[in-house]
RNA sequence: GGCGCAUUCGUCUAGGGGUCUAGGACGUCGCCCUCUCACGGCGGUAACACGGGUUCGAAUCCCGUAUGCGCUACCA
């Protein structure tokens, strides 16, 4: 069953950079924290490393807040700002190095950068030599008073490295896998390893759910978290999300971050859908479900090992599904930047809202949506290569003039006497149905490929009906004349 | 290079030794519905990376190989 039942108060953390955009990638972990502590209770806590001072700032820190409440992610504790908590962390490394657990290192950077250097060349992995180790303590202490600066690096312990992951299991790695950290900078600033450990000791993180990119890295946290005298949290380490090159989902593949399938018109529930199942299933062939049940349903027992490629299609497919379940004044909400941008912005609500209601089970996206409803409010102009069919045969103009007698003394007028009324002219003139509902589709709206006929004569009214028939019938009459001069047609 | 992780239809996945002639979903193809487009319904296509074991029996367990990916910073 679930495992984290046995072991006390979860406490869940997400903990992005602010160094970008939210990526699917990190809303998906944050949706994994989300649906754990909503399973077991306990806590979710946003803590935002911005311990790289260089790569991060404040804009983006809103940016990625806004990004996850848009997503409908909530978090019971924070923002906390890692930055705010560098004394802290300072601290911290302070006692490690009264504990003998970590040293100062007086090695430069040029130094180091030219044993990196050999190292490559030799085609070796670079391993910090100890040099500093073998500093006395008391010569260590001396220099750190005189004012020479000064690195802090943890000392590796010499066991095997073991710790359980929820998603891979066991985990081993050998002690020479690692070598031994910085923990402060020489300009006193904790390294991101420093302040995720004691910041996790700090907050009590139980679980930490997070990448596979940091997977290795939970090899240095782990002594980390012993040498601090700390319960050592459970891990989940997230295979990665990739692109269908088969590499890590980025931008300049396509859409990566979760503003950008905003901007696409994807709902934010679809998208939070899409993304959970993307290296989770809740079994049963189970696959449109609100955040409430996934809750209920998660476990991190059924979280995939293996990493998932981003497929835009399905996630277009679960879009169209929740927009066409959303509540329509819901939709409408949603849609609304959509349609603004269609020049719809200002019209009838009634109207718009029948409209919607109407393609709301045919659209994709929100983008798509607004596009299918424009033609009920701002017919196109006629395309002449679109009409072709309609204009080199001269009956199609007098059924449509004839058609618009029908429709305007349709009483009382709707989308039912309105068919009957079409139905009636074709039977009388021993057509089928579609001969007459297609030229009327074009009159009407000005694209062959669109709303049901009789539902967009109903919503026009009687007298926005006949002026667009007026209108094609003019147009007609003139590319016909025009075509009549290049080249006879009609006898 | 070293260390680590992964490998079921094109894609997301179910599957945790016999019920698998491998199930569902997206996509795709065909048919039905139909005023176009969708929706919906029905049906088809398509997968256990490879090689060795273990076992009466393996998609499921073990070991190799291959491939892919990640990490290998005084970045996070």
């Amino acid at each position: 069953m679930t495992d984290h039942t046995l072991a006390g108060p979860v406490r869940v953390r997400f903990a992005p950079s602010p160094t970008g955009y939210l990526h699917v990638g990190g809303a998906r972990t944050a949706i994994y924290n989300e649906l754990l502590r909503l399973n077991a209770g306990g806590a979710f806590i946003l803590r935002i490393e911005d311990t790289d001072r260089e790569r991060s700032d404040e804009a983006m820190t809103r940016q990625i807040c806004s990004a996850l409440e848009w997503l409908g992610l909530r978090w019971d504790e924070g923002p906390f700002l890692q930055s705010e908590r560098v004394d802290r962390h300072r601290e911290a490394a302070a006692e490690l190095i009264a504990n003998g657990k970590a040293y100062r290192c007086f090695c430069s950077l040029e130094l180091l950068d030219e044993q990196r250097k050999a190292a490559e060349a030799k085609g070796d992995a670079f391993f910090y030599p100890r040099t500093c180790f073998a500093v006395a303590r008391g010569d260590s202490d001396a220099r750190a008073a005189a004012g020479e600066t000064f690195a802090v690096r943890f000392r590796m312990p010499g066991e095997v490295i073991r710790f359980q992951d929820l998603v891979r299991g066991a985990m081993e790695f050998p002690r020479d896998a690692v070598d031994d950290f910085i923990l402060l900078r020489s300009d006193g600033s904790p390294t991101y390893h420093l302040s995720v450990c004691v910041d996790d000791v700090d907050m009590r993180i139980s679980h930490v759910i997070r990448g596979e990119d940091h997977l290795t890295n939970t090899a240095k946290h782990v002594p980390l978290f012993q040498a601090l005298g700390s319960p050592v949290p459970m891990f989940a380490h997230l295979p990665l999300i990739l692109g269908t090159d088969k590499k890590r989902l980025s931008k300049r593949f396509g859409a990566a971050s979760v503003e950008e399938f905003r901007e696409q018109g994807i709902l934010p529930e679809a998208l939070y859908n899409y993304l959970a199942l993307l290296g989770w299933s809740p079994g049963h062939d189970r696959e449109v479900l609100s955040r409430e049940e996934m809750g209920r349903l998660f476990t991190t027992d059924r979280l995939n090992s293996s990493p998932a490629i981003f497929d835009h299609e399905k996630l277009a497919w679960m879009n169209g599904q929740y927009i066409s379940h959303l509540p329509l004044a819901e939709l409408l909400e949603h849609a609304a930047s959509f349609l603004a941008a269609e020049g719809l912005a200002g019209v009838e609500k009634a109207r718009l809202g029948a409209a919607v209601d109407l393609h709301k089970n045919r659209a994709r996206s929100l983008g798509h949506l607004a596009q299918m409803v424009r033609p009920y409010f701002e017919p196109i102009a006629y395309d002449e290569e679109a009409c072709k069919e309609f204009v080199s045969d001269p009956s199609v103009a007098e059924s449509m003039a004839f058609l618009r007698v029908r429709f305007v003394a349709v009483d009382p007028f709707g989308k039912d006497g309105v068919e009957a009324a079409l139905r009636a002219l074709a039977t009388e003139r021993g057509v089928k149905a579609g001969v007459l509902i297609h030229p009327a589709r074009m009159a009407l709206s000005g694209v062959a490929v669109g709303p049901p006929l009789f539902d967009l004569v109903a919503l026009m009214g009687r007298q926005a009906t006949e002026e667009h028939m007026l209108r094609f019938e003019g147009f007609l009459r003139a590319a016909g004349a025009a075509q009549g001069s290049t080249g006879p047609t009609a006898k």
